[in-house]
DNA sequence: TTTATAAGTAAGTATTCACTTACTTGGCAA
DNA sequence: TTGCCAAGTAAGTGAATACTTACTTATAAA
């Protein structure tokens, strides 16, 4: 049976290994992945594989390197923070473009879970890029918010963080533990709802848009009590 | 080289066997850990691991099964809950409690997630156990207070989850992605923030607080009608 | 003290792992 | 058409892996 060999380029096929590897790393971590799965799935010897890369490890940080280099999120919070609309609008965006993209695809998130929990040298990095920088995004829009008086003086770090912290726990929960098993709820009503909450307990306070006292992280209160 | 062999009962080196497998697999996975490994740290060769439980993976179920016995933390949070106090002490505490016990032992969270990536087959029970009943202990105190026309009528789940996930995110950034490097903030800090946030999120927003509370609740907010 | 039994081990087995070596073949420049 | 080189492979290697078998020894009840 002469099975039409097609041979591809060295790039090409470097390529190719890299998207099939992609898919089981995330799939089963890298501890789970053998290189013979990778030849399988890419329709290779394994062989083929060493002679791309000289090692599974070198072959999963290229696979990591790809993925950083791919244009993190980042950009694109930026661009939609700058867009026209009010507050709520913006964030809502957000929120629904965080969890439409991570339920459609989960490979991003099940990579960068994985490398954080096997200790993998690129793990920072990886991290830095696809979340680190979206949140400090978010942390200078907080902070212009802050400045004009519209928001209350919190650590725009922290604030950020809480706003992304409720949208991605909400995607971990429905699409890795399966709570979608138990009750689906629509992009659009976890966007509205989770951009709503954040928002008024961003603007509502007790000064309102009292300037007076604007920095006082590391030590907070002298706060008080709700009621 | 008579080494005193101390031979414990079937019991306690059940028992023991189980502690040293649980911080293995939390560290590193259950394809990552080896029965080698586990008989290394327990003192004793792979025979006996083997004499105990019929198989790795069953010692590996057993794990969690007695992390899920392992009274969880839902109850803790349903007594926090019912004390004394303003929400907002009730809030951060929750949080801080959260925050304190995550930053003095991962192995749970780890477990969890490991156990939710290589999709084992009581991923989703242990999440039930640890992290479902949480949330729906704290959805009911936010279903009371939207009785109470103190929070204005969001989904009990959704809030809840939200508050959740703005604590637990934080943790994961801190202590698994290593966000700690960068800068460390205080639990005290953290709580603080988050349970104000949300506090004045859940809350109506337009009239805050000052003197007169609480009042038309009841599709108060004309809520998020997006756009 | 005897002895049954449970606790424990030494030394395996078959299989799979990451990785290598020595070879074959397709396609293109001349 | 030829010859060359890169793309690709068949068939390994030693080390680890999960798990077994056949044996030894501590201990406690009689």
């Amino acid at each position: 049976m002469a099975t039409t060999q097609v041979r591809f380029s060295a790039a090409n096929r470097k390529e190719q290994i890299l998207e099939v590897a992609t898919r089981l790393f995330a799939d089963q971590g890298f501890q789970g992945t053998t290189t013979r799965q990778i030849a399988e799935h890419s329709g290779v010897t394994e062989a083929l594989i060493f002679r791309h890369f000289p090692a599974k490890e070198e072959l999963y940080w290229a696979v990591i390197e790809r993925k950083i280099r791919a244009a993190g999120p980042a950009q694109r919070m930026r661009e939609r923070l700058a867009r026209a609309g009010t507050d709520f609008e913006l964030l809502s965006n957000v929120a629904s473009e965080i969890l439409e993209r991570r339920a459609t695809d989960q490979t991003l998130s099940r990579l960068l879970l994985y490398t954080a929990l096997e200790n993998h040298r690129l793990s920072h990095r990886f991290f830095r890029m696809y979340v680190a920088e979206c949140y400090e995004v978010l942390a200078e829009f907080v902070q212009k918010r802050i400045g004009e008086g519209r928001f209350r003086p919190l650590d725009p770090l922290l604030a950020a963080r809480s706003f992304l912290g409720m949208v991605i726990y909400h995607s971990w929960v429905q699409e890795l533990f399966g709570g979608k098993r138990y009750q689906d709820f629509s992009v659009q009503q976890v966007s509205d709802t989770v951009a709503r909450l954040w928002l008024d307990g961003m603007c509502n306070a007790s000064e309102g848009l009292a300037g007076s006292e604007q920095q006082n992280q590391k030590r907070s209160q002298a706060q008080q009590h709700t009621r």
